[in-house]
DNA sequence: TAGTTACGGGACGCTAG
DNA sequence: TAGCGTCCCGTAA
């Protein structure tokens, strides 16, 4: 029988810590194992004798380890929390240090391996039951009423429900509603909102699931949910076990939310795909599903009102409500359904738990790269019986330089190949042997930063190596999920060490890495040059390249491509050899290969992969959510005409085209401008940007995001925009013009000696004027 | 309760003239 | 009103 636990509770209690364990067994069945362990304190030998303490209270344990520098340091034990917080007190006093006393009781028996993530046979994966669970709400931001919930799980049939409130429901419509033939759901009719709460919360505790899941299910669906129930009295809590419910909503515009009930998690799979590194155009759940499922959300809105004035969607849910509740009820169904379908397709749950499992870090911290490299590395640090210092004034070393970017020549390209380095930082630290606790003034290798590494194997390095090996193998065995969460574990490492939050912090040693990954660009880019190519751009661990010759075929490029990415890696192979006699573990791929290619500026470009048959925006304007959607499709009609070969005439006349579209109206859909608000809007003192313009022109702001449009009369928020048009307001097409076409095609029309102003004959009239 | 730096570019708002 | 530094956002890696 496998063993997993997902979720671990802490109580302070008089004389010790409680540990509460909640495990899933292969039955998915909930057990919850307890321990506890004493009140302790790490400090130097040295600092014990000498402070020669006489109590009953404070025991003196067999347990010893060394310091970085080799000194002794001893375990303290304390019959309770009153002397130990006492004692703590007086050594602050004293300026005595002490060890790892940060670390949290649950890691530190996860590091002494007292307690496991997982046990289990190899080759067996926990699975948690899980509910999917989505709401509908109406009214505004203050008074919101939930008027329906849906849930849904692959764990039973029975929770596939939608709760639905008949006193919300329109009265001519509910015998309707209540008598239609639901096909893939049960209807559970409550009589109204109160009712509702109370029905949802009871089926949850008895299904009892061990995670909830949902679309922003913490900042929008619990946090309203949490407001309803406590408005009828009703305890915020979905899941039975002892214990309270933790809820953070994220605020400030700072960190992220969270909730978990005991024995209950939530997870927001918005932030699961993003923490994970799964990218989509955006968040929404009709754009994910659409790309994943190739299945996409009821529509709501008719297709006369897909205009600005209903964009507010609680409008469209209301409106729904009235005109055609059924569809409304199946909508609410099918959120749930494809949010769970999207977690089962991507593995989702499945990662978490793998990365879980290979870090030994508690589900709720594998998204922590500090928590995540503290368990990793100090139970290895242990094992060599070491410890490390304790965490609690972050450390003040300036900033580390970062990576190097090759400023390019901008204009456009043929055949132009990319190569990456693989896992770049990881492969420099294993290669390397940099470590935070093998930092020394003596050893052999030296990195262009100056700072100095032994070549004996550190504890990075080791694990590292030990992640590579695991990666290697669960891509053998065709286990994508295993090796994915394996990658993002390493890649995580370098971020922490160079976090000031971290207490394996060092500049140092951070540079040393960013060093490396700079002078290995910079060289590979030399012996590029010095083969007689040319590398047109690089940004951290890639490089462009074009061989300067005419290909005749695709064959003849991609032999060139593993030609190049052959030669790169036995130059950098050598570039090893130079520094370290250490097995190399830099590799270069060769992974693009754009027949056309153009390059903006630095972190700015579009190009056609012949590859993968794509066409790709990298940094540009088409992809950047703060540009409008007028300017982002013009951007790429235009790259695809040039692309195609399209003469000058051909290019005008689009031009000209798209603008006398755009003023005649036939785009005001999509002028719509969408930016974050990213601090109180009291605190925009320095200057009052367009969107901050547009969110105070609201009685109330709330939220992050402001969309706006830019009328004649300047900024004016979407949701007013229907009543300055009837009061005879304009949109402003002339600030459309200059500031978004012109905008977005500045830079790709210059290279091709088309001006803009002139194409759409502005400039011939500017120049007049000065005559007149 | 917390991963990093590098970068472009629009808009604002001050200064000089 | 041109020029320029700064704020602000979103992005690459």
């Amino acid at each position: 029988m496998s063993k997993f636990i997902f979720s671990i509770e802490k109580q302070e209690l008089e004389d010790k810590v409680n540990l509460k364990y909640y495990c899933v067994d292969d039955k998915t069945n909930t057990i919850i194992e307890e321990s506890s362990k004493n009140y302790v304190l790490y400090i130097k030998k040295e600092d014990f004798d000498l402070i020669n303490i006489k109590s009953d209270s404070i025991i003196l344990t067999n347990k010893e380890y060394s310091n970085k520098n080799n000194e002794k340091v001893v375990e303290i034990e304390f019959k309770n929390k009153e002397i130990y917080d006492y004692f703590k007190e007086k050594l602050r006093d004293a300026k005595i240090e002490t060890y790892e006393e940060d670390l949290p009781y649950e890691h530190s028996e996860l590091i002494s391996g007292e307690k496991n993530i997982f046990e289990g046979k190899k080759g067996e994966h926990p699975k948690l039951k899980t509910l999917s669970v989505d709401i509908e709400t109406i009214g505004d931001v203050e008074n919101q009423e939930i008027v329906l919930i849906s849930s849904h799980s692959f764990d039973s049939e029975e929770m596939n429900l939608v709760y639905i409130s008949k006193s919300a429901m329109p009265e001519d419509k509910l015998s309707l509603i209540v008598n239609h033939k639901y096909e893939e759901f049960k209807p559970v009719f409550v009589e109204n909102e109160k009712e509702l709460l109370e029905k949802f919360k009871e089926d949850v505790l008895e299904f009892s699931p061990q995670l909830i899941i949902g679309w922003n299910v913490i900042d929008f669906d619990f946090k309203v949910i949490k407001q309803a129930m406590k408005k009828y009295d009703i305890e915020f809590k979905l899941s039975t076990f002892e214990g309270n419910t933790k809820m953070r909503i994220a605020r400030d515009f700072f960190g992220k939310s969270n909730l978990s009930f005991p024995g209950l998690l939530v997870f927001d799979i918005i932030q699961i795909l993003k923490t994970n590194f799964i990218t989509f155009e955006d968040y929404k759940l009709n754009t994910v599903a659409k790309e994943v499922l190739k299945d996409e959300k009821i529509d709501l809105e008719d297709e006369g009102d897909a205009d600005l004035g209903i964009k507010n969607k609680i409008h469209a849910i209301e409106n729904m409500l009235q005109k055609d509740p059924i569809r409304l009820i199946e909508y609410n169904y099918k959120d749930s359904l494809l949010t769970s379908k999207i977690c089962e397709k991507l593995e989702l749950i499945d990662l978490m738990i793998q990365r879980s499992i290979t870090t030994n870090t508690p589900l709720l911290k594998v998204q922590s790269p500090i928590a995540t490299l503290d368990i990793m590395y100090l139970e290895q640090l242990h094992k060599r019986g070491f410890i490390a210092p304790s965490n609690f004034n972050f450390s003040e070393m300036g900033a580390i330089e970062g990576a190097f970017v090759k400023d390019p020549t901008p204009g456009f390209y043929n055949d132009v190949f990319v190569l990456d380095f693989k896992s770049l930082y990881p492969s420099i630290m294993v290669t390397f042997n940099i470590d935070p606790f093998s930092v020394g003034e003596n050893s052999e290798i030296e990195a262009p930063n100056g700072a100095k590494f032994d070549s004996n194997d550190g504890i990075m390095a080791s694990l590292i190596e030990m992640l590579l090996e695991q990666r290697d193998l669960a891509k053998k065995e065709k286990n994508q999920i295993k090796a994915h969460a394996l990658k993002i574990t390493m890649n995580s490492f370098y971020g922490a060490i160079a976090s000031p939050k971290s207490r394996f912090h060092n500049r140092d040693v951070g540079e040393a890495i960013t060093s490396f990954g700079r002078e290995l660009m910079s060289e590979t880019i030399k012996y590029i040059e010095s083969k007689g190519y040319i590398g047109i751009y690089g940004d951290t661990d890639s490089v462009f390249v074009s061989s300067g010759n005419k290909f005749a075929s695709l064959d003849e490029k991609t032999q060139f491509g593993s030609k190049l990415e052959q030669e790169i890696n036995n130059f950098v192979a050598t570039y090893v050899a130079k520094k370290t006699n250490r097995e190399s573990k830099l590799i270069i791929e060769f992974e693009k290969l754009f027949s056309q290619f153009f390059i903006a500026s630095k972190k700015r470009y579009t190009g056609f992969d012949e590859l993968s048959s794509k066409l790709t925006f990298t940094g540009m304007e088409a992809i950047r959510g703060d540009w409008t959607t007028l300017a982002q499709e013009f951007q790429v009609e235009l790259v695809k005409l040039i692309f195609k070969g399209a003469k000058e005439e051909e290019l005008k006349k689009f031009i000209l085209e798209e603008v006398k579209k755009l003023e005649s109206g036939a785009y005001d859909s999509k002028l719509v401008y969408t930016k974050k608000i990213t601090k109180p809007l009291v605190e925009y003192t320095k200057t009052t940007p367009p969107h901050v313009k547009a969110a105070r022109e609201l009685d109330e702001f709330s939220g992050k995001i402001v969309k706006y449009v830019m009328l004649e009369s300047g900024p004016t928020h979407v949701s007013l925009v229907t009543k300055r048009l009837e009061r005879g307001e304009k949109y402003d097409y002339k600030h459309y013009i200059e500031k978004q076409l012109d905008g977005v095609s500045d830079d790709l029309l210059e290279h091709l000696n088309i001006d803009f102003k002139e194409v759409i004959g502005s400039k011939k009239q500017k120049n007049l004027s000065q005559f007149f």
